[in-house]
DNA sequence: GTCAAGACTTACGAATTCTTGACGCCTCTG
DNA sequence: CAGAGGCGTCAAGAATTCGTAAGTCTTGAC
């Protein structure tokens, strides 16, 4: 199973907090709670939770507030719970940015589908950022594609070779130790194995660097380790 | 004012379409009808609408089915009106792909909120078409038609080649391992089947490519996966 | 029941990759 | 200077992974 989901229920009434806290697979959400707007706000900056629940019958403040100060800096998915089932009420809190509105009493099926809709929103627009490319000179190194070239014409790797090849990459100009390579490649049994790295950074510099033995990027650093230089 | 939202309601239901029609400023909103399923995601691929709005009692196949079909090619946002206010249906609807679901009947101020909400999410700018076509070389594939093409004949699939076929061109470019591969297509059970990756992608290479012994898109990447190539 | 399509299984040769050992070079040290 | 140990290269065979073909099983239409 993935990792655990973290939620906020900002709602000051302890039966419906405790309702949830019964209903909802503590393997698979952690439910931290707030019994006033201003304890939600904070709890949220302080604890970043991947989903907020909120009430909008608030001792200190009105629920709509609430929603309105966190979008004020965070684009948490808000699902409101309320009792209310006006529908003006319900305008409201979304225009104040709320993502959803349930009104009580609610089944936890829907709920928990909803709360899916909201993670399934937040993870698309988080992995917009273009892939991570790496290039020193003429090599040329995909992480999200899996490919990699050398002066433009594309290499064949195979696994150990790419995985020893992205390790160094993702720790490029920093030393990585004999030790470090082998228990990440290869796994923690191997860590005595270096005969294993010789030959494997010995056919990554055959395929990658233009004079193999005098190499550019793919630098021993004797008795310690290798390492990928930048430029 | 901003430019104009076009949106698509699929429901067979005249009177609905007739209320939707009279409820929403044209000025504000350019409301496309459909009154079955198939049609529906037609107009999708067409016109891509800012926001779909989906009746689940449609006559020619189920609305969840036409959620799951959308979900396949578009991110668009879905809001599902149903008369259906089981809980089950609600979690179904949302599991396959739709973004809410409101229960008729409901209040045009809170659709036109909720519509707000899913233009919020999609982004700012609605103006990148999601492309339901694929091509590379003399390999056509329409998402949104479920319909293979090699070098302008149509090519026919079955279910579970065109599914992954879809997971594929979903992730040009990029390697797919098999455990991804096959969690998707076959479900996280058969992780380990790597032997129906095999089969299935000779039957694939055998339909689409022109020497299947050297495939020029579906190329295997040993001891990791496979990836569609895009060139 | 018959039939066909599709899914799954089995078998086996081919291709790729990994592991391992041999060997030579170099540097450091006693 | 000699020996030890770290490093790089090469290549053989072991192990794994791949591709293909052909078969069996299941399901649903007629």
């Amino acid at each position: 199973m993935a990792e655990i989901i973290r939620l906020l229920v900002i709602d000051d009434e302890l039966p419906i907090r405790r309702f949830l806290r019964a209903s909802l697979d503590p393997k698979e959400y952690e439910l931290l709670e707030a019994e006033n707007g201003a304890e939600g706000i904070r709890i949220t900056a302080k604890s970043n939770p991947a989903v907020v629940l909120l009430d909008l019958g608030l001792p200190d403040m009105d629920g709509v507030e609430v929603a309105r100060s966190l979008r004020e800096w965070t684009q948490v998915p808000i699902i409101v719970l309320s009792a209310r089932g006006q529908e003006q009420d319900k305008i409201d809190a979304l225009d104040a940015g709320a993502d959803d509105y349930l009104t009580k009493p609610f089944g936890v099926g829907e709920l928990v589908a909803r709360i899916r809709v909201a993670l399934r929103h937040s993870g698309r627009s988080a992995d917009d950022p273009p892939d991570p490319v790496f290039e020193a000179g003429g090599l040329r190194v995909d992480l999200a594609l899996r490919q990699v070239w050398r002066d433009g014409t594309e290499i064949h790797l195979t696994p150990i070779e790419y995985k020893l090849l992205a390790l160094l990459i993702r720790h490029a100009g920093k030393v990585l130790t004999h030790k470090q390579l082998l228990t990440e490649v290869w796994g923690p049994a191997y860590e005595i194995e270096t005969h294993y790295l010789r030959v494997y950074m010995g056919q990554l510099r055959h395929k990658l660097e233009a004079t193999p033995a005098e190499p550019r990027y793919l630098t021993t650093e004797p008795g310690v380790g290798y390492r990928l230089r930048t430029e």
